[in-house]
DNA sequence: TCGCTATATAGCCACATAATTATACTTGCA
DNA sequence: TGCAAGTATAATTATGTGGCTATATAGCGA
């Protein structure tokens, strides 16, 4: 059974937020603990603005959830798939590797 | 550990191989077999310049392999991850639909 | 209320890229 | 050798989007 266009649209879409380092970077962030927008910010090297369009992108495909917490808004991953996903694509990068440096998410 | 930008490049742009539903289409249609360009040309509704770029793009990610037979260049899937990426990709979007309409690739 | 901090959004620009058309390359065959 | 089929590449266009600056919104404390 194929997926249609629409369908196949929506897998795109849900690659597609992954596909981009900043994205990568915050969801690295987010791996080990719930971060505010600020402490993102903090860790990373582009502006605050950027890092909020990013986490929308994020939260719009499903793969983080917010809460406010007073005058923060603290994320977190919202489906362990994402981990699982980022394992993946290291270990193929890794056995793809001639010289291993291995990656590790 | 955390990955730096190089290497989150490196995983961004693996995910870009997947993050277009028209490379999407052409791994679905490997899925069951290798098959040459032409073959697939007739299974999607692109041009042939079309699938031929789109194919380079998968081949360069290392998600598909060639070989050539007479004049046609038969194309396989290179790597099982592929499957996995997608199949647990699907499972996210089946989960998170409210009626569930079951995507399987 | 005023001001400060935290976050989100709007507008803009530069760049990447999907798709098309046209053309080049490659291989087998008459 | 010349042709035809199969595939790849080039040039172009249109669209999408990452990142910036500026601004808006929200909530808290003095």
């Amino acid at each position: 059974m194929k997926l249609n266009a629409q369908q196949l649209e929506r897998v795109a879409a849900l690659f597609r937020a992954f596909a981009e380092p900043t994205r990568l970077a915050i969801v690295q962030e987010l791996k080990a603990d719930e971060m505010s927008v600020s402490d993102i910010v903090a860790c990373l090297t582009t502006s605050q603005a950027n890092v909020s369009k990013q986490l929308k992108i994020l939260h719009d495909a499903g793969l983080v959830s917010r809460r406010k917490q007073a005058t923060q808004v603290l994320y977190r991953i919202a489906d362990p798939m994402v981990f699982e996903l980022c394992r993946i694509v290291c270990e193929k990068l890794n056995r793809d590797a001639v010289r291993p440096a291995k990656l590790k998410f």
